[in-house]
DNA sequence: GATGAATGAGTCTTCATTCAT
DNA sequence: GATGAATGAAGACTCATTCAT
């Protein structure tokens, strides 16, 4: 049955060494994840994997969920982090440099992590971690929304929370997509020429 | 371990009866699959839902992951049925109406299906039925690509490969978020009103 | 830590083949717990004791203790029987053949099961089956203090209470003790003798 | 497994310090030991319990088991000093007083330890100590006997061993039965006097 | 000597799959 | 062909014990 699992990590990593221990753990399970889904991986592996012993695995993560359920956490930090960056960098650039940049940004994290990000995103409901994700998109397209209503002079008269959802998740997803299935356009300049032309184009006010 | 298991279907249901069980299973399968994942999901379970005996399963389905094959390869022709009836139908309308139409048809085949949808998804990978799913999903493009030919002239110049997977796949993927994020999307006509814009604004020619 | 595992059987053996399975089972486990403790005794060596797949096992039984609890219920149910029919047979015989009879009683149930019995107590606490233990031993007190009830006239004044507990525990204690310690006293008639005498000592009232 | 474990305490605590530290780990393993049978007690909690390193505990006890070992050893050699004392300072006594002091003895040992009392002797087996306990018990006997003896020409003829064994044994485990079913008549008066007149009714000769 | 993090053998238990009826 | 009891391989997880610091 869908047992949830404890996901909440056991002890805090206080000294060095179990801060490198706990990394190597989550490195590990990263790369397999990478490869082959959770439940097709055993914590033996992924113990050994990291050159660990079971034993010291469950010293910290009470089960395997618990391991997936920290990679999201620290990728999601991560991945905010970078947005919230990106974002306060650009205010104040014209629209189009904005966009650009952003489109950038996006095909950069995702061409970064590939295959993880797929996984990842797969584990989010299996790990009960929808909360987080949900926040961090939601702390996104916060942004997003900041800068369209910097911009509305210049764009069409829209309903922003829906434009919000439009431009933001389909950036995404259009990432994921070329990730799962045309990898080389994360690295296609015209790709993002695309992408920023679709977005522009969706929120421009048509010329008169 | 992740072995990939066998999941051609064992012996071809002649009889009505037979493929009336066949259909009795998948349906069990999918309806299972909406709330759950396939291994959360046990082949005995997945029978006594569909009032049905293990042993009669394995007469048709060498695997559990063979049940949900089968039912990704049902879904990828049901849907292409579909598509193919809709491009055929929409042919020679103007593209504006074509456009609308388009979306409407993908956001009914998403409203419809939901969770299986989104479960069929994520098995196709570890049921290496990627084939048959980018096939489809190829010759959709393909209808799409079409399209978009005979309206060049009234399109701004474009490399129409990269056109059409940005359109194809962002509508899709926009129907799965609203299928996942906000569910109330689907029935919104303001979100299908938008959707075309995007699609429209993007691949028109800029008026002079 | 003492989770307290679940005992309740877990399907009801209908068929004739299962309730041998059970009793296959319960009869490998009682033979194993002869010499083993519970803890030192695992459900994959039960079963192949048994001639059985670990899998049959977990069919009945949820769990080890599951096995140990049954064990004693039925146990439990024998022994009950057994006082119930040696007491009604009693009834209306002179005193020193009523005590005589009890004592031979108690000895034949304890020098038929030995091991089983002392393995079987020590369970009781850990498979929480106290309540079925005190309520069969209460029942057997009844049956006594009924007994003693009955020789009133020719017994010493006492609290008829504390005279059943100090002779139905007394008698049964020693009994576990023979078998335990002094295994051949349980065929020694001296042995039988001495604690009909014992008893009788204990509870006629002293001649004038 | 059933694998006996080693026993041997490690080494002998010379200093004082460690003296302590040994009778800090005896004392915490008694205190779990009356709640939780020695299985569900993980070495980590009993240093834990004694405010003292798992390392430690092991520069002591080789294992679990010679924990409860040395337990069981200690608890043996109080008593039987105990016993020792009673014994001696009861001789010349008459009989009553004699049999009455050694029930309010035996009732006292009991009262004073309960929990750990049935603890251990359940242990006694797992831990390979019968030999000690039998000592142990065979030391009382001899006490007991050597008093029956001096008062033989007022006692019924009597085998003395099987007599002894019935007096020790039945004073023994009615006060185990007592601290388990009804442990409020460890402080009854009544209950000393009705084990009392138990033991002088079965020994005195029938007055003629 | 003390510490407690690390080890890994060993256990319970599940569940896909088979096969006797 | 259908049934569902039986099988047993495989995996998560614990905890006694060791040993580097």
């Amino acid at each position: 049955m869908a047992t949830r699992r404890k996901t909440a990590p056991r002890k805090q990593p206080r000294q060095q060494r179990s801060r490198a221990l706990v990394d190597t753990l989550l490195g590990a399970t990263a790369r397999i994840l990478k490869e082959r889904s959770l439940e097709d991986t055993t914590t033996n592996e992924i113990a050994r994997m990291a050159g660990v012993s079971v034993g010291s695995l469950y010293q910290y993560f009470p089960s395997k969920e618990a391991l997936a359920a920290a990679l999201i956490e620290r990728k999601v930090e991560l991945d905010l982090q970078e947005v919230a960056k990106t974002s306060e960098r650009m205010m104040g650039q014209p629209l189009e440099a904005v966009v650009r940049e952003a489109v950038r940004t996006i095909l950069a994290m995702h061409r970064r992590d590939q295959g993880l990000m797929r996984a990842l995103l797969e584990l989010v409901p299996k790990v009960g971690r929808y909360a987080q994700v949900r926040e961090a998109a939601a702390q996104g397209r916060q942004a997003l929304r900041l800068l369209l209503e910097v911009y509305r002079p210049v764009l069409r008269n829209m309903d922003l929370d829906l434009a919000t959802f439009i431009i933001g998740r389909g950036l995404e997803e259009l990432a994921h997509a070329a990730v799962q299935e045309r990898p080389e356009l994360l690295d296609d300049p015209r790709f993002a020429d695309e992408l920023t032309h679709l977005v522009l184009a969706y929120v421009r006010a048509p010329r008169a």
